[in-house]
DNA sequence: GGATATTTTTGCGGGGCGCGCATATTTGCG
DNA sequence: CGCAAATATGCGCGCCCCGCAAAAATATCC
């Protein structure tokens, strides 16, 4: 049941979590306080600190959630798909773009991609996503464990697997991000990563 | 040249980064203060931050340090290795013990190991200890793309592959710190895992 | 060796952050 | 409706991080 409570809450949640990142790719990262992002959201600088511990978690809540989108996202392919096609498409979902996004108008949309460029670029965040994905990807693992009949606990193999995976969407998101225009689409990056990873990694003839 | 200004800037910067660690090691994170730290490096509170810019950054400096070295290793390693030997043994060679804990009473050292666990599960130095692994891992993409002849700009393969070793590292290490003894030494794990990883990590039969 | 230039350390001050605690408000339930 | 549980808020405190300017330490040059 979900009730008027919890749904307030993750509505609060959000909201705080947008108003964050929002208020950051805008002014950048220390010229928005806690405050400010409180208000935005309406409600009161102590409650920001009820829902998270920091203003960086804040600001990395959504790359949290879209990480840990991806294993529910594993839990959902065929059970009689191979696993690295799994992986691939599961990575893959995450990556269609949100409506807000979508609508914004061309101007608008080249600076808030500035924005978030720069808000990505700020050391103190960085660790903060970085730890993001660290918790989605023991998830990840959880789920990769199920699927492949491994053992969490004996098994290196859900966690490599686990690992290996994040570690091509990141790549590839910062491949992305970092090539001039027009870029490769991050699908096309994302299943090349893939399918290197899976056959090995191997060194290519010099 | 190096000159008595430089060597006593890393004496310096050592002695803080090894309180910082002790310290919490032994205390916890949060009751440690950076006023400690200075003190117990014996230089002002101030000077702290002129060296980390933060307690967390200052803890987690000798882990960026050693990841470092793994890119450095395999710059030594000899051209006509295989990359994945290489990478192997670079990574290896960083996990010779050092002679402080090495030379420990074992009494103290369990009670070391124990502060160091509770040390790594601190929310709050976990984003610090990734993004010093991001930071070498840039290093040690820079080093395979030598090493492979590729182009850092636009190819992900040395990227990857810093990626992914570094994730057989840390899931390596994980393995290691949460197996019950007598654990598996540090050295297989890392072989087993970078083994695993050159093989594509196939799905296991079921 | 002593005067000067450069680099590093230090003290001070301030804005902001994160949280414990007590209180007020809202929601769920019988 | 009225009570119990959960949530939001206000207040206060200790700490953190950094800018700035003065003092101390080190390098350089004659």
């Amino acid at each position: 049941m979900t009730g008027l409570r919890e749904r307030k809450k993750a509505e609060t949640r959000a909201a705080l979590g947008w108003a964050a990142i929002h208020l950051t790719a805008e002014h950048g990262y220390d010229n928005v306080r806690v405050e400010d992002i409180a208000a935005a959201a309406g409600v009161s600088p102590r409650t920001f600190n009820n829902y998270f511990s920091s203003k960086a978690e804040a600001i990395a809540s959504r790359h949290l959630d879209r990480s840990l989108r991806t294993a529910a996202a594993l839990r959902e392919r065929p059970v009689g798909e191979p696993l690295w096609a799994a992986l691939t498409q599961a990575a893959l979902e995450q990556f269609t773009r949100g409506p807000e996004v979508e609508a914004m108008p061309s101007p608008a949309h080249a600076q808030w991609v500035a924005g978030v460029r720069t808000m990505l670029a700020e050391p103190a965040l960085q660790g903060e996503r970085l730890r993001a994905v660290a918790i989605a990807e023991a998830e990840l693992a959880a789920a990769v464990a199920e699927r492949t009949g491994t053992d969490l606990a004996t098994d290196m193999y859900p966690r490599l697997v686990a690992a290996a995976a994040s570690a091509a969407v990141a790549v590839a998101m910062q491949h992305y991000l970092d090539s001039p225009d027009p870029p490769t689409p991050i699908e096309r990056l994302i299943t090349d990563a893939f399918t290197q990873l899976a056959a090995g990694l191997p060194a290519p003839p010099r």
